[in-house]
RNA sequence: GCCGCGAUGGUGGAAUCGGUAGACACGAAGGACUUAAAAUCCUUUGACCAGUGAUGGUUGUGCGGGUUCAAGUCCCGCUCGCGGUACCA
């Protein structure tokens, strides 16, 4: 019978989803497992080939694990709120809702023809209530804690204000607005007047991972710098455990590198240097304090707090024009034009070694937001102040034995110190160690850690996020009781920014809160003594995906995030997988949102991602037909490729994107081409063999005339007609043939084009075992066909442990290749070949386990163990003569003592024929090749 | 600039612990079956040289060195490509 994968894949769906083979019980004796995707952000445009590659993996990592006996937590669900339905909406009117409710549907259906072994009852969508109640409620608590110090942990913040009362007499006479001030500065959600990238464009604020190069990474547009007063979470706080953390997970090292760079952890030293003329010092941030007998001139932000201090009555005018300027600049424009500005504000600073005046700058290569915000310059040691002290002709001190600064600076940590006083002749290393000590017992400074790690701005001007469960008395921001939520968001009638320029909540009629009714009403019926204005901003994407995976193990439950001995069962996500685009952004604010929640006792462990694994990217392969533009073109004729470069045609034609789907094997469909779109209707080819449509009008009809196109990788994408829907696939060939090929393509974190050319090798495959099972025998097997079947047990249990999906099939080819040479159809051999197949090819797999004559599922089969005796190859192989030496290459089992192995030498026949006499030396690797050096 | 990763036939890629480089697949060429096409099956396929032939030899994993009986794999120095990050003091 033929392999009729559309019947065979409808009916298995249809079959475990009635017999619900993939629900997952919460309370089992079975170990728990936990594989999760990363999931999607519903698109319009659906699924292409590249997305389920990930899922893909996951689903033959979670049935593996199931075969070995596990209980296999395995959800998909949706990252539902985002920028691009809210877009949509504006341009259409069509409410975000129902688009994201459409796209969601649609990716559903695409992903059940694949196949997934997902427990739908446990699908989660961020813009359900439901969900976001969850969202809210962790809000609700960052906004109640802080982050204390001393004990490294969140805290409630009602330890702080007993603190406050019992150690600060003051509190008790601040006003209430002032102690809500206090508290504020504390608070892990806190709402504060930040420098915020804001993006006129899109409306709204974006956070530093949402902002690459000064545009956003959304939509490509320029962003600038603003102050605005802000939601923002104390993700900064965590810094030190978000590094240390990683430590202890199984992640890939280029991950672990990059959140470690994007933390940015320095050790360094502040020091304090007093101003001329004034008593209070101020303080700067260096990792270099054994320089600080070179420093010849100081630097503050534009936007320092000192910078009022320091400027003169003289230099007032010349300063407030710099920092008028800067202000105006964005921060594409900052990054376009490096040039050095500056200007002197007219103070001094002194030296706290040396007692030197130094001149104190501003300029915009210090940053605010780092350190104090303020440096000392050592231009011989430092690129950065090297530039400025070129440009504005300030000294230059070298402090390193044999640098020379004449040109540039020397940045190297190492050498030998010079010019620096007490710290002459040492070695940088030790230098910067004594100079740590020095300041430490003159009281000068102290040593420091800082993080480039920044606090996450949790605002956004939009609607289509989660509502914050806050309003506002007299200015100040308090939650909403827990009891009340979810606040669900409100209907408005438009979804751009009010007229005032309030965020789009401002058009919700109904979004008010009654302190007293403790519940939502009109806006109209404001008086802020009872009823007060709500919050208008919504969250940003990352707060619904920063602990969605904790809703899975409990996705229900309406009186709790999740159950704590549900929590206790599942613990962690044992193995996540996805992208590499999310490591700055969502890897770090759902590590961050998990060691809250675990401060606060919510959760059982710290980190939420035991073991992840980066997927690459699937790109496009584009193709293209080549246009005639030389003599004589009528825009009408078409070169074959392999003819482009010949003198006729070079430099005569010019690529245009041909949509894939109608060329096969790079040779273009030609009749689909000429209904493809109406400008290429009367289109005329000049074809692989130089013919052209002009020799033969019938020429087509010929099935040698074949038109070659061109081929470019490229990202897919709508406009280069390179998109490849994974539903085509599976009409043409197969679900099974798509999970196989997607592996086949290359190493899982590996990127890699999309090309449907060599699916049918696949294909070809899956129809090639399909047939080995026409008829089983109950035959005992022999050991030609054991060894085969064990060799493949080995190899496919190893490949999924090591997530080297793309070797499996190989394998399998192989073992199809010798079982169909032995001429197997042993039922103890089949059956085991297709638990093998199953988490790869799931569905013929169940049909082959069927066929073996079985009644249950092949999902609850026990995964097979390797028995070593029929892998065992004893003799002697290649015999190779090299440099008249005699080597000999003999597999040999593992273990063997050395002498063995030269009595196995001496005793063999075939090598006994080469030796004359004792070999001179033996070189063994266990279990593998010796060789015999005469 | 800094950090990380990579480079193997016409193509995607394999070689898992330093041990037969090119598995497997695509493509290509030739053949079988067929009235024909599709499908299927078989053979060949890194390059070069010799031979009618089985076969034999040389060369070969981006480039230049090194370690080793043995290097795609380890070490040093480059070239190119990809990804991350960028005035982070």
């Amino acid at each position: 019978m033929d392999y009729n994968f559309q019947e065979i894949e409808q009916q298995w769906q249809a079959e475990w989803e009635k017999a619900e083979v993939y629900k997952v019980d919460n309370h089992s004796d079975r170990e728990p497992f936990y594989v999760l995707d990363m999931f999607p952000y519903p698109s319009g445009a659906g699924l292409h080939v590249g997305h389920p590659l990930g899922y893909i993996a996951s689903d033959i990592y979670s049935r593996y694990k199931r075969l070995q006996g596990f209980n296999v937590l395995h959800p998909m669900g949706f990252d539902a709120y985002g920028l691009p339905a809210e877009q949509y909406a504006i341009q259409t009117g069509q409410h975000p809702e129902k688009t994201t409710n459409e796209n969601i549907a649609r990716y559903i259906s695409q992903l059940k023809k694949i196949g997934f072994c997902y427990d739908w009852d446990r699908q989660v969508r961020t813009c359900d209530p439901q969900f976001y109640h969850w969202t809210q409620y962790a809000f609700i608590r960052m906004f109640d804690s802080y982050y204390d110090a001393d004990q490294q942990k969140a805290r409630p913040i009602s330890e702080l204000v007993a603190r406050f009362e019992a150690e600060d007499p003051a509190w008790k006479t601040m006003s209430e607005k002032e102690q809500q001030q206090r508290l504020m500065q504390y608070r892990i959600a806190y709402l504060a007047d930040t420098k915020v990238n804001w993006c006129p464009k899109l409306g709204t604020v974006l956070a530093n991972d949402e902002v690459s190069e000064g545009l956003s990474v959304r939509g490509g547009y320029p962003v600038e710098q603003r102050v605005m007063r802000q939601w923002c979470l104390r993700v900064s706080a965590y810094a030190g455990r978000l590094l240390e953390g990683l430590d202890r997970i199984d992640w890939t090292e280029s991950l672990k590198e990059t959140q470690k760079n994007w933390i940015g952890r320095s050790e360094g030293a502040e020091m304090r240097f007093n101003i001329k003329g004034q008593d209070e010092p101020f303080t700067i941030f260096t990792t270099r304090a054994d320089t600080v007998y070179g420093v010849t001139f100081m630097v503050l932000a534009p936007e320092s707090e000192y910078v009022k201090r320091v400027v003169t009555a003289e230099q007032k005018e010349e300063v407030e024009s710099y920092l008028d300027r800067c202000r105006h600049r964005t921060e594409r424009e900052r990054i376009a034009d490096r040039k050095v500005t500056g200007v002197f504000t007219g103070s001094y600073a002194i030296n706290p070694l040396t007692q030197g005046e130094i001149p104190i700058y501003i300029s915009d290569y210090v940053l605010a937001g780092y350190g104090t915000g303020a440096i000392m310059a050592v231009p011989a040691h430092d690129s950065r102040d090297y530039a400025f002290a070129k440009h504005f002709n300030l000294p230059i001190i070298p402090l390193i034995e044999g640098a020379d600064v004449s040109e540039q600076s020397f940045d190297a940590k190492e050498g030998k110190m010079i010019n620096s006083g007490i710290l002459n002749g040492l070695e940088v290393k030790d230098a910067i160690r004594r100079m740590k000590e020095y300041i430490t017992e003159t009281g000068i400074g102290r040593v420091k850690v800082n993080y480039r790690l920044r606090d996450a701005i949790f605002s956004r001007q939009r609607y289509w996020g989660e509502p914050f469960p806050i309003y506002y008395k007299d200015g100040m921001p308090y939650t909403l009781p827990e009891e009340c939520l979810p606040l669900q968001l409100p209907e408005v009638d438009k979804f751009l920014p009010t007229e005032s320029g309030e965020p789009p909540l401002g058009n919700a009629t109904v979004w008010a809160w009654d302190e007293e009714h403790r519940q939502v009403v009109e806006k109209s019926k404001i008086n802020h003594t009872t009823i007060f204005p709500l919050e208008l901003c919504t969250m940003p994407g990352f707060a619904g995906s920063s602990a969605y995976y904790l809703r899975y193990m409990d996705n229900h439950n309406s009186s709790t995030l999740v159950d704590k001995d549900v929590n206790a069962y599942w613990r962690q996500v044992n193995l996540y997988i996805g992208g590499t685009e999310h490591a700055t952004g969502h890897l770090i604010y759902s590590r961050f949102w998990n060691k809250f929640l675990y401060d606060l006792g919510l959760v059982c462990e710290d980190e939420p991602f035991k073991k992840l694994i980066n997927q690459g990217m699937i790109q496009g392969r584009s193709n293209f037909v080549y246009r005639y533009i030389g003599e004589g073109a009528t825009g009408n004729l078409y070169v074959s490729y392999n003819l482009i470069d010949t003198p006729e045609y070079k430099d005569k034609v010019q690529p245009i994107h041909v949509n894939v789907n109608i060329v096969h094997n790079d040779i273009l469909d030609i009749e689909a081409f000429r209904n493809w779109m109406p400008e290429f209707k009367d289109a005329r080819f000049i074809y692989s063999d130089g013919s052209s449509d002009f020799d033969n009008p019938y020429s087509q009809i010929f099935a040698e005339k074949q038109y070659i196109c061109g081929w470019a990788i490229e990202k897919m994408s709508k406009s280069m007609f390179n998109v490849v829907n994974p539903d085509d696939v599976v009409k043409n060939f197969g679900a099974d043939t798509l999970r196989l090929y997607e592996m086949f393509l290359g190493p899982l974190e590996m990127s890699k084009p999309w090309d449907t050319n060599g699916i049918d090798g696949v294909h070809r495959f899956l129809r090639k075992i399909w047939n080995m099972y026409e008829t089983v025998s109950d035959d005992e097997p022999t050991r030609d066909e054991l060894r085969s079947l064990h060799k493949l047990i080995k190899k496919i249990t190893w490949d999924v442990e090591n997530f080297s999906f793309n070797t499996s099939i190989p394998a399998f080819m192989i073992a199809q290749n010798e079982l169909n040479g032995l001429k197997c159809n042993k039922r103890a051999v089949l059956e085991t070949v297709a638990i093998l197949l199953a988490p790869y090819a799931p569905h013929i797999a169940e049909a082959m386990w069927h066929r073996c004559g079985h009644t249950t599922f092949v999902v609850d089969a026990q995964w097979p163990e390797v028995n070593e005796e029929y892998l065992q190859e004893d003799g002697v192989k290649y015999p190779v003569q090299f440099n008249g030496k005699v080597r000999f290459t003999l597999t040999l089992p593992k273990d063997m003592s050395k002498e063995d192995v030269e009595k196995a030498v001496m005793q063999n026949e075939e090598t006994a024929k080469y030796l004359t006499g004792t070999p001179k030396r033996v070189i063994v690797v266990p279990g593998k090749i010796v060789n015999i050096v005469l």
